[in-house]
DNA sequence: ATAACTCGTCAATCCGCTTGTCTATTTGGA
DNA sequence: TCCAAATAGACAAGCGGATTGACGAGTTAT
């Protein structure tokens, strides 16, 4: 009857300790200067083509805080900005080869919290579980969200 | 294979639309004055006997955070702050009935939330995913993590 | 050509949270 | 029993990440 507010708290508490474990294993990989936000930025450069005003949509953020961020990413070494071929007010933003380390970081992260969960549930419910949570998944970014 | 990566994807993703919806719901039921970080403060103190300090702890913030917070709540109608029984300094929370209405309404706005998922499940699917997560699940208690 | 829009920046401000300090009270060990 | 240490909560200052607002430079559409 009530599996459905269960269910809220339960994707609630995995997705905290999920952030939680990746950011510390992150970090202690040697990238302390980044925070789980960041992930999310990421997430976005890596994918290429992105502009600060993609970044901001992407993050739901102003386009002042996506700067920021930029800013601060630049400054720290993760990340590059570069001319835009067709538009001289924008530039193309890149990651710079420690950002792709960091990425990786954080992918292997996101295995390694992910792993034991594997292992309670066994190979093939995690799978089921894996598809029926794509079934529910929205499209779009995913965002930081409180 | 990697499934552990886009499993991260999911949680993440459905955790952050969960609170957007939940959120946009309650606001729409009156409560505008409430953000997500709020759910959580409530979670505790609907529990009953919970301290500023203990409430601190639950929310993984500094006393002086959860101090604002409970001063922000009280001031807008959704605790109270009682004499404490064995302990002169510390004063027991305890929600208002505008507190008690706000929680009912988070409670149905994640019920709504989840209910078009469990349609697109079905009820043994989503029951068994329920069951999967619950052992994934930590102990604890479920804060706001980025 | 020009009006409307968009990219990125500068500036001011807001808000939630932190660190640091303090008093009142409780607790626990000599 | 007494006193030192720990705890609850309040006050104050400051920080970081976000916002709103305004702007020049460049682009797009009419």
């Amino acid at each position: 009857m009530d599996d459905a507010l269960a269910f809220s708290a339960l994707v609630l508490a995995l997705s905290g300790q999920l952030v939680q474990e990746i950011h510390t294993s992150v970090s202690q990989q040697g990238f302390q200067d980044l925070r789980p936000a960041h992930g999310f930025a990421f997430a976005r450069i890596s994918a290429g083509g992105a502009t600060t005003a993609d970044l901001a949509e992407h993050l739901g953020v102003t386009k002042q805080a996506a700067a920021q961020l930029v800013e601060e990413l630049v400054r720290k070494g993760y990340v590059e900005r570069h001319p835009h071929p067709h538009d001289a007010r924008a530039r193309l933003l890149g990651l710079t080869e420690t950002g792709w380390a960091a990425t990786r970081a954080a992918d292997q992260a996101a295995r390694a919290a992910v792993a034991p969960w594997r292992e309670v549930l066994g190979e093939a419910r995690f799978s089921e579980l894996v598809a029926d949570l794509t079934l529910l998944a929205p499209p779009g970014p995913i965002r930081p969200a409180w």
